[in-house]
RNA sequence: GUGGCCGUAGCUCAGAUGGUAGAGUCCCGGAUUGUGAUUCCGGUUGUCGCGGGUUCGAGCCCCGUCGGCCACCCCA
């Protein structure tokens, strides 16, 4: 074995033991989405860097050291997608989606990112992100709430609290950004090395900085919500209305700020603590001027993303995550000639029952190796297809569990009624054509 | 990008002060020539992350490098 090729830092396999896992919370999301009215968008992973730099900010952390970026073979500059709001907007424009009209997406998959790993921190990683175009009322910005919400007790999910703050709108922000660094450059003295970096780059962040020498100076600073535009303020309120109606506990934090540069107006996390540094577990905003600013018409949008591996090891702290279905019968084959009856036998029940997971033994093997892997398999009940049995045109049926009856040989005939009643087998797959 | 801890069998880990690698599990076979998860017996599994240095001798010490974990930064 001579040097081996190993993964890229940061990027993960997800194995087959965890793939059930990912399998069932997508289908969780995939159908609460749908029942608020969501529809699927797949877009490429790779984008012009342009895309990027355009709509995340020049100057923010992921464009300007994160981004995996290189060179087509024509020499055009090409970036692995670091997230998918720019791209659902490109999208969406290309393809006329968003010309006048309303407009409620989803996608799903990989995102790339060059940071340095660490637990709920990955190179590669995993979102879904939903967004809705079209509907500038707070009204949309709480149904995303809500529909997290919705999401969350639907997997299940404790140990995480709503955040929301407002931004004003993008005027507003900027205004008050000036405001903001004259007041920083003021006290300059009393700012660290990373406030002085952050003052060119996002000096709303430096309100966030953890550094005790700059808190009584931090604390004086002129407030966003000072400098908050009228409509701004009451879209804020209106969404505060909704999210109690419903029900929905949240606490303003005035210091939430989204690092990306297309927000304006509400954002919001879902925080927990269990996940150490990483309990960002989904967040969103609104971005209501990216759309013109990517060539479309004024188009005001909604969104959020959520980490699956973050959801996933946090539900993992929380009770664990269910696994893959393990297969309802294991076939054991034993002696002449049962191998191309046990083929025969397997397709042919697989025909009648198309929900069966049936697991023919395959390469050999004693039988209490065959049985072993029976048992291994997880199955519920073992399948005995011997030279006995195929010389009397029947099987034998063996219980694995417990609390199940005695095993017994049937006719192959009976034994569909069998697996029917021990499975609870439906007999009938219909492909899905009209709404039903 | 910065700092701290860590890399030994497929997996989980043991290997005082340097003396040429071990357990459990898994897998395979047998005890039980057609009855699993328990028990007993036997067997396979390693360039001790990689590269260099010190030494008669390095899994152990030193340097570098790659990777993992944790924190900072940033974010999902």
């Amino acid at each position: 074995m001579s040097r081996q090729i190993k993964s890229i830092r940061g990027m993960h396999d997800i194995l087959p033991e965890q793939t059930g896992a990912w399998q069932w919370f997508e289908a969780q999301v995939r159908e609460t989405l749908s029942s608020y009215g969501y529809q699927e968008i797949r877009m490429p992973i790779v984008e012009q860097t342009d895309l990027f730099a355009r709509s995340i900010g020049e100057v923010t952390d992921i464009v300007e050291k994160e981004m995996y970026t290189f060179e087509d073979r024509n020499g055009d500059s090409l970036t692995l997608r670091p997230e998918g709001t720019a791209g659902c907007v490109r999208a969406g424009v290309e393809n006329g989606l968003l010309h006048n009209q309303q407009q409620r997406l989803w996608y799903a998959g990989p995102m790339f990112r060059h940071e340095r790993p660490q637990k709920g921190r990955y190179r590669q990683f995993h979102q879904i992100g939903v967004e809705a175009f079209g509907m500038e009322g707070p009204d949309i910005d709480a149904e995303l709430i809500l529909l997290t919400a919705r999401l969350w007790r639907r997997l299940g999910l404790r140990n995480v609290r709503l955040e929301i703050n407002t931004l004003g709108s993008s005027e507003a922000r900027a205004a008050y950004r000036e405001h903001l660094v004259d007041y920083f450059k003021a006290h300059a003295e009393v700012l660290d090395d990373d406030a002085r970096q952050r003052l060119e780059t996002n000096p709303l962040r430096i309100l966030d900085s953890k550094n005790p020498q700059m808190r009584a100076m931090i604390q004086e600073a002129p407030s966003l919500l000072d400098h908050l535009d009228a409509s701004s303020r009451e879209h804020f309120e209106q969404l505060q209305c909704l999210l109690r109606a419903a029900d929905v506990p949240f606490t303003i934090n005035p210091r939430l700020v989204r690092g990306l540069d297309y927000y304006c107006r509400t954002v919001f996390e879902w925080i927990t603590d269990a996940l150490g540094a990483q309990g960002t577990v989904c967040a969103g905003g609104r971005y209501d001027g990216l759309v013109e600013q990517l060539g479309g018409r004024h188009t005001p949008a909604a969104g959020f993303a959520m980490g699956i591996e973050r959801l996933l090891s946090l539900l993992e702290a929380d009770g664990g995550l269910p696994m893959a279905p393990s297969p309802h019968v294991y076939l054991m084959l034993a002696g002449e000639g049962t191998g191309s009856a046990g083929v025969e036998l397997s397709e042919q029940l697989r025909d009648q029952f198309p929900g069966l997971r049936l697991q023919m033994n395959c390469g050999g093997g004693g039988f209490k190796a065959q049985m072993r892997r029976a048992d291994r398999s997880g199955a519920q009940l073992a399948l005995i297809l011997g030279e006995t049995e195929l010389a009397e045109g029947r099987v034998t049926v063996k219980p694995l569990r417990e609390g199940q009856t005695e095993q017994h040989t049937v006719t192959q005939e009976a034994l569909a009624h069998h697996l029917a009643q021990a499975l609870d087998l439906a007999t009938a797959e219909t492909r899905p054509t009209e709404n039903d």
